[in-house]
RNA sequence: UGGGGUAUAGCCAAGCGGUAAGGCAACGGAUUCUGAUUCCGUCAUUCGCAGGUUCGAAUCCUGCUACCCUAGCCA
């Protein structure tokens, strides 16, 4: 496995989070700088959590320091063990390894001290309004809330209460904690929040050992600060909670130089769906496959399109950090995987949408072997044979019946280098009685062929093909392009339309590829991994699936 | 604004009082047996808007505007 190196994070000018940092290790505040990645163990993680693993991991990197994963596992009714093994998983396939790896739960002996300790100061106290009333109490944005009548019980009483929730006297609901702030505040997160709850339900880790658990911001800068996180990165919507982080970790004052959590704008995609909430759908629904169906953008499903580590990370460097709602264009993505991928795996012959075309002049029943390179940029890679017939398939792309200006493809009457083989010339168009193009009528120049060094004409177009006799039969699907532009309303929304498979057709060669190894198909964007054969007549090719590009 | 945040090109993004980096996209042109790749070249007289301060402003001040977040016993 490749781990992301220091160098690549060296260089990350503008990143703001760093000047923070760098300015921290000016003052001497910091001497080892600590992050951590603090997952909620309920799905998958995705494109958008690749950002956040590589500002933390990275920050770690580039600074020599420390990056702890944390499973944020506070609500056991939320959370299933099983995502565990895909996170850790993802983490390390993305090249980042942890410096210790730490669950929530193993602090909910402090975290229940130290809202111990914020009773006997008087800062929080146990609140028997229903979750509704606290609601109505809360107020809203634009007024006060207005203290609970439990407000100002006894400290001793507050002390007892808290000691029979614990125990177990009290049903889901029924009472919390509350920290003791201030109901006025036009912070909403600031007028009393919970921190405890009551929740009957097992955990993973503690078992039945608990039945409160501390709510996220009250956990999270207990967890931050118990490990001595030096920053708490984290996305823009934790922004109006930083106040009450400070407070926690001020007021159970048991941490002299506490973390600093810092915001940045989340990682939106064009064409991707970035909400776990939806992808869950999905998978639950069945409408894809499963979690790393590579429709999806989980770090699992990209993984399966062929997308690398290394791509990845380069993006998210790329993309820079700030603190402003953005939403990349997924080319920019789509770059990064190309330019890391142009070196590294062959080519083979695939074509969508295809067009059968029949070399009239071409004997019968023979085929005959051409060679190809299987990568043109590094001739390392070797060559292979492919079959040429009489019967061939090209890209539906690569021919128009009415060709647009500077087309150099396939059209009637234009003569294209069937890439490997002959020159070809397309001389008519047969079709069915509904006007559906049957096949194209062409005839091949013998003297043409690939290597024989004939010079007697040129050609402008170029086009790859796949012989029909031998062709596997593959299916493909183009990912990722969920979301669709609704053009009443403007929104974005999921489109079923995009979960349809087409099919194709490679040549033979196909078959060797290994599960799991990647390789690119002629023109432009298109990569594909996740080859498994399945065991069908059909020899079906899985998942095949590309990058989308563009190209009139 | 109740409060918090953000505005620099089609999309990201540097810039931190001295005269608008870079990437993606796009567009020209060269090479190419993949319209890929590679290679050259073009692409913000202007930084949400309006004023002000200054020799000098994207950067400082004032006032607007737009968008995002926020009223879970989710994280």
């Amino acid at each position: 496995m490749a781990f992301a190196t220091a160098e690549e994070y060296k260089d990350m000018a503008g990143n703001f989070i760093h000047d923070i940092i760098n300015e921290d290790l000016a003052t001497g505040k910091h001497k080892e700088i600590v992050t951590r990645f603090p997952p909620e163990p309920n799905g998958y993680l995705h494109i958008g959590h690749a950002k956040s693993l590589c500002l933390n991991f990275g920050t770690a990197l580039k600074y020599g320091g420390r990056c702890n994963l944390r499973y944020d596992d506070t609500n056991p009714t939320k959370e299933d063990i099983e995502f565990v093994k895909s996170i850790e998983a993802d983490v390390n396939w993305l090249g980042f390894q942890w410096d210790e790896k730490l669950w929530a739960s193993d602090y909910f002996d402090t975290m229940y001290d130290a809202a111990v300790e914020l009773i006997k100061q008087g800062k929080a106290f146990v609140c028997e309004l229903t979750p509704d009333q606290i609601r109505e109490y809360r107020g809203t944005l634009k007024e006060p809330g207005k203290e609970s009548p439990y407000r100002n019980r006894p400290i001793e009483e507050n002390l007892a209460l808290f000691e029979k929730m614990r125990a177990g006297e009290f049903a889901d609901g029924e009472v919390c904690l509350r920290a003791k702030i201030d109901m006025a505040s036009p912070n909403i997160n600031m007028r009393d929040p919970v921190i405890y709850r009551v929740v009957h339900a097992p955990h993973h880790n503690t078992g039945d050992k608990w039945c409160i658990y501390p709510m996220y911001d009250f956990a999270h800068p207990i967890e931050d600060a118990i490990e001595g996180i030096t920053h708490s990165i984290c996305t823009l919507e934790f922004e109006d909670h930083r106040p009450l982080y400070d407070w926690v970790v001020r007021e159970v004052g048991w941490w002299p130089n506490p973390p600093r959590q810092i915001e940045f704008a989340p990682l939106n995609v064009t064409t991707m769906l970035m909400s776990k909430r939806f992808i869950r759908r999905l998978v639950e629904e069945g409408l894809v496959e499963g979690w790393d169906d590579p429709r999806l953008c989980t770090l699992a499903a990209v993984r399966r399109r062929g997308y690398t580590p290394e791509a990845i990370r380069k993006f998210c460097n790329d993309i820079g950090v700030s603190k402003a709602d953005s939403t990349i264009d997924i080319a920019q993505l789509e770059q990064c995987v190309r330019e890391d991928l142009q070196l590294k795996v062959p080519a083979l012959n695939v074509v969508k949408n295809p067009i059968k075309v029949i070399i009239d002049n071409y004997p019968e029943d023979k085929i005959e072997m051409c060679t190809v390179e299987n990568n043109g940029k590094v001739p390392e890679m070797g060559t292979r044979e492919i079959p040429f017939g009489r019967e061939l398939w090209v890209d539906g792309d690569d021919f128009m019946e009415v060709p647009v200006k500077k087309y150099f493809r396939l059209f009637p009457g234009n003569e294209v280098r069937f890439k490997g083989a002959y020159f070809i010339t397309c001389n008519s168009v047969e079709k069915d009685e509904d006007g559906n193009i049957k096949c194209l009528h062409c005839t091949y120049d013998p003297e043409t062929h690939s290597g024989s060094g004939f010079e007697g004409r040129k050609v402008k177009g170029t086009i790859h093909f796949v012989e029909a006799s031998t062709a596997v039969k593959i299916r493909i699907r183009e990912y990722g392009y969920l979301m669709k532009v609704n053009e009443e309303t403007g929104e974005s929304e999921f489109d079923p339309d995009s979960l349809k498979e087409t099919w194709g057709y490679a040549e033979p060669s196909v078959k060797d590829v290994k599960a799991g190894e990647r390789f690119q198909f002629f023109r432009k964007g298109y990569y594909i991994a996740d080859s498994q054969l399945t065991t069908d007549d059909e020899k079906v090719f899985n998942s095949i699936v590309g990058l989308k590009s563009s190209w009139k």
